[in-house]
DNA sequence: TCCTTAAATCAATAGACATCAATATTTATA
DNA sequence: TATAAATATTGATGTCTATTGATTTAAGGA
């Protein structure tokens, strides 16, 4: 299932934030099932092989990729590669669409930053950002 | 081991980042190392009681906890809270400072804006910030 | 319809890890 | 030094999941 897109703003930076499942996690005290919920998310990401796959996902020049385009490269078999491909299809990180006997994959960027947003800091501004 | 700090520029936004571990994950083909230790710092936040330990902890007037104050509101025993808060130490989202018997935990905001920074579309502009 | 190719599913196994009771360590105090 | 309190470590256990071979499903072409 594909997550439900929540709006986040920052009152002290006035930026907008898409999210898919929590509230900043330094915001407030996370709640039992969006403790859950975010934490699937990043237990998704938690393996390696999965990180490998969305990295090569993005970076092929059409900006999708089949199965069997990611076996070699990955060192895994056929069913472990679909495996974790399932995994991040599920979790929403990316889309399928078929072409024939081939399956193409793509990266959900938004569901990347939508993450992304729950590790904000409430203050508002990145206190590593520099410029 | 607290991880080394180093220093990613947005070449579109020419905003600089700091991060732990790895570049972007979208920017180009993870080596196989940099997956895997960026994979290491998403299992740590991969499991909702340490997610709560980080809200927790940041959401305490003074933002840090000692250990008993953090098994209550868990519902979890005093050994697994102090194996959660170890993990997020040895991650480094944690530092530690013992106070007599009492050791009190305070959350690193920058780690887990290095950890942002590689979920970050090497475009440089968000695709879901609306302002 | 048969064959080939691509991808998904199934079943079994091995390794990782969350959890807790028991114990050890550390610090303060009497 | 002895005791108490807070925290950390150890050892054991059960659950979850990454992995693969075997099989199934899906699509295209002869």
């Amino acid at each position: 299932m594909l997550p439900s897109i929540s709006i986040f703003v920052n009152i002290v930076s006035m930026k907008t934030f898409t999210f898919d499942c929590c509230p900043p996690l330094l915001l407030k005290h996370l709640k039992s099932s969006d403790a859950e919920q975010l934490a699937a998310m990043f237990r998704v990401l938690g393996e390696p092989s999965r990180l490998q796959l969305l990295s090569l996902i993005a970076s092929q020049p059409t900006g999708a990729a089949c199965v069997c385009e990611l076996i070699e490269p990955l060192g895994l078999s056929q069913p472990t590669v679909s495996h974790h491909l399932k995994v991040l299809f599920d979790a929403g990180f990316l889309t399928k669409e078929r072409r024939g006997t081939w399956m193409y994959y793509r990266v959900v960027p938004q569901t990347l930053e939508a993450l992304c947003a729950t590790l904000e800091s409430p203050a508002g501004e990145s206190l590593s950002e520099i410029a």
